[in-house]
DNA sequence: ACACGTTCTACCATTGAATGGAAGCTTGTG
DNA sequence: CACAAGCTTCCATTCAATGGTAGAACGTGT
């Protein structure tokens, strides 16, 4: 027993303590996060009580732990995608009038698309798609609209490792798809995430046309008018890039 | 020179890398985070790659430090507001289409407004609201509506310490725009933000009562229709308190 | 009212993870 | 090509971090 018998550092454990969270839940006791984070009960004590103290985390009566408002905030207001997430807004906004429909937007982390923003319709389709959620790339049209614009080599290795672990799909389905999409200037998926709905995607290029997000709308199945959708997620796309920088 | 020279744990100090970014700015130089974090430049350096190796932290070429996308995710998958947001949003965005205003939802965080929430209209009025920003509780209308419904004690405790930097308010005035708020049920302030726009919100209760967030709307100054307004607003915060817990 | 289980909190001797100065490296600039 | 500025690596020193143990505070069933 002395200084991490685990053999770990602090950071490290300050990492799983704040991963100990499942998505979506917000608060757990203080036995359970260690537990989560595997940590001997008496450091997790110690830990969480030095993060509460900054803000970090709050502890509530009884031991129960959340993630910090202090932390939210600093989060959310140095951002790493917060340039985006401006950029997006007003377009975003636009999309969701005129077409009166969920729109999201979504960077490429690894093999998933990551929601950033999302806005969605009282009353309107169901939308998977949570902001700080993921999708794999195959099956969401937002993951597809990214990897069917990144450089050849990303997609060579994404294909490369790829596997569907329900083996519906195969790596040459994939590379159809992004093909697909690579030569039409958008994604699309019907059905697949949900089945009554349909998904479109459209890729956002920087001032250096790098893809850095698409923008997508998830609409219902019967409401079929890509005419309408597409031109218009890609004139807000374009919008939103004159405003990019890097 | 030994296990910190400075007194400080390592929780200070990853706190202090996560703090040293000032409002609104998403990247870093190493040698600047390690100034404002007050450490030396290695321990800056160790620490940084420690935390971008679990994603916290993200360096990109040449020592530019960002926050990790990761944490980003972490934070907002089990945000401490997350079934605030989620249960505000739509009664947000019906504001929104209805009233065709900026639409925002804050929390009270010591003496100040944090707005988690935030939809606004192109080519409306400005908001100084920003997602994750502050606003001192005596000058948003915001802040009156969620101090104006909290106990007396609290109330008693903030008019206690206050004291406005420019000398334009006295404690006595802010009573006073408590009182009226609480009559009433609803805060506003006329071009005190800025000078253009009107700032009206209610309190949104849960459903013990207790005050947990205010719903608000900035409007421009010359549209001044507090008939329709309120109901709408007092409307939709009663919908959100109804989906909240505790 | 009492005993038991569960969960949180506090203590403290031990020790290896964290520290930071110094030296090396890489990049950009006049 | 020399110089500056900033990033990266190294490593002997040492005290902050560790976690078993004990105890306090609830909650619950008898």
């Amino acid at each position: 027993m002395a200084n991490s018998a685990s053999g770990d550092s602090v950071v490290d454990r300050i990492v799983r303590v704040i991963e100990a969270f499942p998505e979506g839940v917000t608060s757990l006791q203080l036995s359970e996060l260690a537990d989560r984070a595997g940590l001997p009960l008496s450091s997790a004590h110690r830990l969480v009580r030095q993060l509460s103290e900054h803000g970090l985390l709050d502890v509530g009566a009884g031991g129960t732990v959340r993630l910090g408002l202090r932390l939210w905030e600093l989060v959310n207001r140095n951002s790493p995608t917060l340039a985006l997430r401006q950029a997006a807004m007003p377009f975003m906004e636009d999309i969701q009038q005129v077409l009166n429909q969920n729109v999201n937007l979504a960077v490429l982390d690894g093999w998933e698309a990551l929601f950033v923003e999302r806005l969605s319709r009282r009353g309107s389709v169901a939308n998977r798609a949570r902001i700080a959620g993921r999708m794999p790339v195959h099956i969401s049209s937002a993951g597809l609209a990214l990897m069917s614009h990144q450089p050849r080599e990303l997609q060579a290795e994404y294909l490369e490792q790829f596997a569907d672990p329900s083996g519906k799909v195969t790596a040459d389905v994939v590379r159809q798809f992004l093909a697909e999409a690579a030569q039409q200037g958008y994604a699309q998926l019907a059905g697949v995430v949900d089945p009554d709905t349909w998904g479109i995607a459209v890729p956002v290029m920087n001032a250096k046309r790098r893809t850095v997000a698409a923008l997508g709308v998830v609409v219902p199945l019967a409401e079929m008018r890509l005419q309408a959708l597409v031109p218009a997620l890609q004139t807000a796309a374009r919008g939103i890039g004159r405003q990019l920088g890097d």
